[in-house]
RNA sequence: GGACGUGUAGCUCAGCGGGAGAGCACCUCGUUGACAUCGAGGGGGUCACAGGUUCAAUCCCUGUCACGUCCACCA
């Protein structure tokens, strides 16, 4: 017997443990079973499990455990990502909390190895916790971006793409971080609104005649300023153009030049120019052959390249001076106060700054060409559809990918130089060597970013570029599951590559889930302190319901509020099926192998058996189409409303009387259900119903294997019986009909009063003999008996063409049910007015389609024959009244 | 400035051309055994607003308002 509850702290790593021992997790080696493949986003190696992983890898498990119950061979691919700035920034302050020396002392190779220490001891955190949330993932082929064979991936696509000149080292203005001193992806860059100001210079012209009045946010930007430009048809400084003006401070002298950068509407009309700092003025820059004064330096201070009473200041300290020292000239015209946008970056947190470097870039509008085509022409989809739109948008309007940064944690850029500043792009130093004709060489010191490698994970993780047998089964990849915060950071990318160098899409679809926020609909942070920990819910509430609230959330909307008492709710859920489940060992309810639910005699059996595979249908073709709150839905309906609430109670009278062979039928077929249940909902919900597949073959028949590896359940259309549908539904409706009545006049639940049926069908009267016994169970009834007609003073209801009548005499209370009636009476005769209207609309009958005519037509009949029995109901109460 | 999305019951959301739905919350009633982590019943909505298309609009179109997210912009 089954204890009262399911204990998931002691069962969920139990059955978990056994399932990975198993090898379960690996894709089947049958060689005719169809490939299903899904990899995994990796996660930061750094990171810990929060709640959008926990969703995220919830959702890949329940698509995997479904197809390899189908019997596909399902891989699901896992691993980490060495993620550079994060983890370079965890190991550095590791090393300051423990008062060791910093990385720059340490060099680099002491502080990599240092790194590759730290993750061979902590980086496996995220990994465990992915254990504890269920995920089957074939650990086995566990993957990590900085491991040799994706090394040698990245290396091999590097010399490719510089080959083929879609890598190529420039020198332009890079987004720089002053904090961690190096470049970052526009992608890293986060626009933050601040509080600011327009502050105005004049800058007096070289000869005396007058000034010109400029204005900035960043003032300290004008100690490298090389032009002002005007609006080439402003008449304002027409004279002006040619005319050179003295840079206050710095005494250079600087042109005033006709660009039509230069906006009219905008401040004074005339701009500053500073090619070095600032994107737009880089262009006009080029345009005018200007010189590029760089006055920072890589930690953000002023350089030797402004005056000297400005070096090694930081950017904020000369802001405060350049003001002062215009003020103290005379030459500050104005501070209008603002709230502007400025780049931060997503990392460090700080201000960005535009910063003239050498830097690799990769070619991105050519590579994007193909990958934009892939989901214009469907070999990608997106799901939901619309995501694509998102997607489109960026790649059409694709800059240059910036991808060396100046960190020591990641994929060390295969670029060597020679004396001479020669460069040669080799996969090997031996070949880089060769290739200068054996001069020494300096390799580049730079990494990629992170996502470079992350942009190859689809077919890297697969072995390429070997042409192993994974890579041959496995790709392209069947589902991508993420969030939509990385369509460009990784989406996108991985288009790109897997397209330009296996000349496939990576993955036939992208599964783009939710944000999951707090129940207000916050963004959950640390600091607002409203972060929801998945591991703390799933050891209150077990993993099995922390997974079903986070299918159950995934609709098609983009975020999920999450309230902890959902997750009560659905624990509360997988109660109800283990007490589902007590109740059947109780009444014997035991596994009959072979039992075949085609043969069936029962019509209880037979409905719930239909009932079973209408919810298979839905339950299959949602997760066919990753709907997943179709899949919770259906599941939480079919088991509790139906097999709970009324399947169970009908079959009480059966399982507790004397009909032994009615028993024993509905005995097997209860047990049967109730597998097939455990079944369809293992992917959502896998440790309790793993559990309840074990413990029921204790009492019955032992099980093949785990209910994990067991086969999906696909039902003839044969198991749908309309005869017993139909008989069922009107029982339930019965029933429902005579509790709500009892309900509406406090009718004591001890009494038990007498029912009379009149106008019944042959059919009806057939249905009431068949299951008297239950309906009197179930309605709290004395007697239930077919008569001519409703006895004065009952009360009454409609069931199909008939009248059903209670008595409740000594509970009626006459005017409160003369009112109900009245009430009831009013509903159809407003009805039948709504359908008399589109009936006697000529439009209507004309242009209606038939079956909306006869659906109509139906429903007036129906209308008409409920009011005339309660009105003669109501006649009858007036006369005994 | 551009793009995408959302406004349906107190809350969270489903529905999406022909009778307004679910879960939670709320109210009433009910514990000698599957489950109080429960059962039975019930109240509650001009489906944001305004036009249009249609025989018919919560659903399609246009506009307005409100909210959200992303991208661009830092004179």
């Amino acid at each position: 017997m089954l204890d009262k509850n399911f204990d998931p702290r002691t069962a969920e790593p139990r059955l978990y443990q056994a399932w990975e021992e198993s090898g379960a997790f690996a894709p089947t080696d049958n060689p005719d079973a169809e490939p299903f493949s899904i990899v995994i986003p990796p996660p930061n190696v750094t990171g810990s499990l929060h709640i959008g992983h926990a969703l995220n890898n919830t959702l890949q498990d329940v698509l995997i455990r479904f197809q390899r119950m189908r019997g596909k061979a399902a891989l699901w691919l896992p691993g980490t990502d060495h993620a550079g700035i994060a983890t370079q920034m965890v190991v550095e302050r590791q090393l300051s909390d423990a008062g060791n020396m910093g990385r720059r002392d340490m060099g680099r190779d002491a502080f990599v190895a240092k790194v590759w220490e730290w993750k061979a001891t902590s980086g496996g955190t995220i990994v465990n916790q992915l254990r504890r949330l269920g995920a089957s993932c074939d650990w086995s082929r566990e993957r990590f971006t900085l491991d040799e064979g994706l090394s040698a991936a990245v290396r091999k696509v590097f010399v490719q793409l510089h080959r083929e000149g879609l890598i190529y080292r420039d020198k332009r203005l890079v987004n720089w971080d002053p904090h961690f001193q190096t470049a970052i992806s526009d992608l890293e860059v986060e626009q933050k609104e601040v509080d600011g100001a327009y502050w105005h210079f004049a800058y007096p012209l070289e000869d005396g005649s007058g000034e010109i009045v400029v204005a900035t946010t960043r003032p300290e930007t004008m100690l490298g300023d090389t032009a002002v430009a005007v609006h080439p048809d402003d008449e304002r400084y027409k004279d002006l153009v040619g005319k050179k003006v003295r840079l206050p401070i710095v005494g250079r002298l600087i042109p005033i030049v006709a660009d039509e950068y230069a906006d009219p509407e905008k401040g004074s009309g005339a701009v500053k120019i500073t090619p070095a700092h600032d994107f737009n003025d880089f262009q006009v820059g080029k345009r005018h052959g200007l010189e590029a004064i760089n006055i920072l330096d890589a930690f953000g201070k002023i350089s030797e390249n402004a005056p000297a009473q400005f070096q090694g200041h930081d950017r904020f300290v000369a802001r405060k001076m350049v003001i002062e020292q215009f003020e103290a000239l005379d030459l500050l015209r104005g501070i209008e106060k603002t709230r502007h946008q400025v780049p931060h970056g997503d990392r460090s947190g700080v201000v960005i700054e535009p910063w003239l470097t050498d830097q690799w870039y990769v070619d991105a509008e050519t590579l994007a060409k193909p990958a934009i085509a892939a989901v214009e022409d469907g070999r990608t989809v997106f799901e939901p559809r619309n995501w694509d739109k998102t997607y489109f948008e960026w790649m059409r309007n694709i800059q240059p990918w910036c991808i060396s940064r100046q960190l020591w944690w990641g994929h060390r850029i295969p670029a060597w130089y020679d004396e001479d500043g020669n460069i040669y792009v080799e996969e090997t130093e031996a070949a880089a060597i060769a290739a200068a004709g054996g001069k020494a060489l300096k390799q580049d010191e730079d990494v990629l970013d992170t996502w470079f490698s992350s942009g190859l994970w689809a077919f890297s993780t697969l072995g390429w570029p070997e042409q192993t047998e994974d890579l041959k089964r496995f790709y392209p990849t069947h589902t991508l599951v993420t969030g939509f915060d990385i369509i460009f950071f990784w989406v996108a990318r991985m288009m790109m590559m897997g397209l330009h160098f296996t000349g496939e899409v990576p993955f036939q679809r992208v599964v783009i889930n939710a944000l999951v926020r707090d129940e207000k609909g916050q963004k959950m942070s640390k600091s607002k302190g409203n972060v929801m920990d998945p591991l703390l819910l799933i050891n209150k509430y077990g993993c099995d319901a922390v997974r079903f609230t986070l299918t159950a959330m995934s609709g098609q909307a983009r975020d999920i509020k999450l309230a902890e008492q959902r997750i009560e709710g659905y624990r509360n859920f997988g109660t109800k099926l283990w007490n589902a489940t007590r109740f059947a060992q109780m009444n014997g309810c035991v596994r009959v192998e072979g039992f075949d639910p085609a043969t069936a005699t029962q019509t209880l059996s037979k409905w719930i058996r239909g009932e079973t595979a209408k919810t298979a249908a839905v339950v299959t073709r949602a997760l066919e189409d990753c709907a997943y709150d179709e899949v919770a839905g259906g599941l939480y309906r079919f088991i509790w409303n139906v097999f709970c609430d009324w399947y169970l109670e009908l079959a009480k009278p059966i399982l507790n009387g004397s009909d032994e062979a009615a028993k024993s039928e509905v005995q097997a077929m209860t047990a049967w259900v109730l597998d097939q249940c455990l079944l369809m909902l293992h992917p959502v919900m896998p440790f309790i119903t793993e559990e309840l597949w074990q413990k029921t073959a204790e009492e019955g028949p032992a099980r093949d294997g785990f209910l994990m590896t067991a086969s999906w359940p696909a039902y003839p259309d044969s198991f749908i019986d309309p005869a017993a549908e139909g008989e069922i539904g009107w029982v339930v409706d019965l029933v429902t009909e005579v509790r709500s009545l009892r309900a509406e006049m406090n009718v004591p639940p001890g009494a038990r009063l007498p029912l009379t049926l009149s106008g019944a069908s042959p059919e009806a009267a057939a249905r009431l003999e068949r299951h008297r016994d239950l309906i009197l169970t179930l309605a709290r009834l004395d007697s239930a008996v077919l008569a001519e007609a409703p006895a004065p003073g009952t009360a009454p209801f409609v069931i199909g063409e008939a009248t059903g009548a209670l008595t409740v005499a000594g509970f009626i209370d006459l005017a409160a049910e003369k009112a109900r009636l009245a009430k009831d009476i009013a509903g159809h005769i407003a009805d039948m007015e709504r359908v008399n209207r589109k009936l006697g609309n000529p439009d209507f009958m004309a242009k209606a389609k038939e079956e909306v005519i006869a659906e109509n037509r139906a429903k007036l009949a129906d209308a008409e024959a409920a009011k005339t029995k309660l009105e003669a109901a109501l006649k009858r109460l007036e006369t005994v009244g």
